[in-house]
DNA sequence: ACTTGCTCTTGATAAAAATCAAGAAGTTTA
DNA sequence: TAAACTTCTTGATTTTTATCAAGAGCAAGT
């Protein structure tokens, strides 16, 4: 079973033959390191499941890059806004390493809808977690200080620390490198 | 034509039908200033539209109260955690002024469903673009001054300034009332 | 009218975070 | 291996924002 399988699985219960159904219409690919999922003014026709390696979201605001998500195994990649209303593209989507995926494109994704019954209630219930999710993350940047957002996001997921450029999660907790930098120092020492 | 059905007319696009179906199932309430529409820990069993009146959303963290969103005429209100996965509401929803409110409580929700045949998929098309707009608040988290996220609010909507307490939408704004009244001065003289 | 409470503003100060600049460490490329 | 990049750190400084404290202006209730 691929990680995909076993998140569909997991995340929205759905039964085996469903899950096959749904899994089927993925095609395992490979993005290399550097290279785009998606780039900011397109349409974004596919939705992508991160297998392995570590995909970067992020927008230019003036001529500074802001990043807005960094998507490790087990995440989907996607510009929703896009996707789901055909406008042009907001995010641009780069592999930061070699990286497998699961790709779907919309073609195939609406054919899931005419074959599995439950679809639309599936992706409802999904997008609608994914909304609460944001709703947390806005809170943090109302009531948590750089330091506290640093940590709750160290003690979560400490690994990548070590994996991805500091720089981009710097930018994706709404801080300077530098301060990123300082507040590292000030908690390892 | 209420708001409720202009509203749902222009943001989904349903059939004239559809839509005296599902405007039927809410019902007209009134909700008196400083009373609760939710409390959080409770769980949220009901969908609000704002017809007339303000809003608040707000949460304790810690010992202090962050205030997530202020709804007025046109939004929809609802601890979307609570009422679509089932689990106790984060959100206190309390009225700012007296308000007058479309209410539908949860067993005629799923009724929609049943009746209305692409409801599931409207409710889609509803939350991602939820989400859409909350990508955007992040992203003026990630990007902008107090200064900067006070100006745009300010130009999009200046008459909110005048029917809510600015201490609101300092905290909705992410910073102190203090800082939200220095930067008014500001911008004013 | 007179408290009482609430909200907003203002000032002084402290803390947090950004900016600017330089250099160290590690990678990639030729 | 050397050169060219890139990334991260560190220091000095400035800017932004929070905190603390006090008072002004209003509104509600007695």
């Amino acid at each position: 079973m691929t990680e995909l399988e076993k998140y569909i699985k997991t995340y929205f219960g759905v039964s085996n033959d469903e899950l096959s159904t749904i899994s089927a219409y993925f095609k395992p690919t490979t993005l290399k390191k550097n290279n785009y999922f998606l780039k900011s003014g397109r349409h974004c026709d596919k939705l992508g499941f991160v297998q392995s390696g570590i995909i970067r979201e992020y927008v230019f605001v003036g001529n500074k890059e802001i990043t807005k998500w960094i998507s490790t195994s087990g995440y989907f990649v996607v510009d929703l806004s896009s996707f789901v209303f055909q406008q042009t593209a907001r995010w641009n989507i780069q592999a930061l390493t070699d990286c497998e995926l699961y790709i779907i494109d919309q073609k195939d994704y609406q054919q899931i809808g005419k074959v599995v019954t439950r679809w639309t209630e599936l992706e409802k219930l999904f997008i609608a977690k994914c909304f609460t999710i944001l709703e947390d993350r806005v809170l943090t940047h109302l009531s948590m200080t750089a330091e506290e957002r640093y940590n709750q996001l160290f003690s979560f997921n400490k690994e990548l620390f070590n994996q991805v450029p500091l720089q981009y999660l710097a930018s994706m907790l709404g801080m300077t490198p530098e301060t990123l930098s300082r507040l590292r120092k000030k908690t390892l020492g």
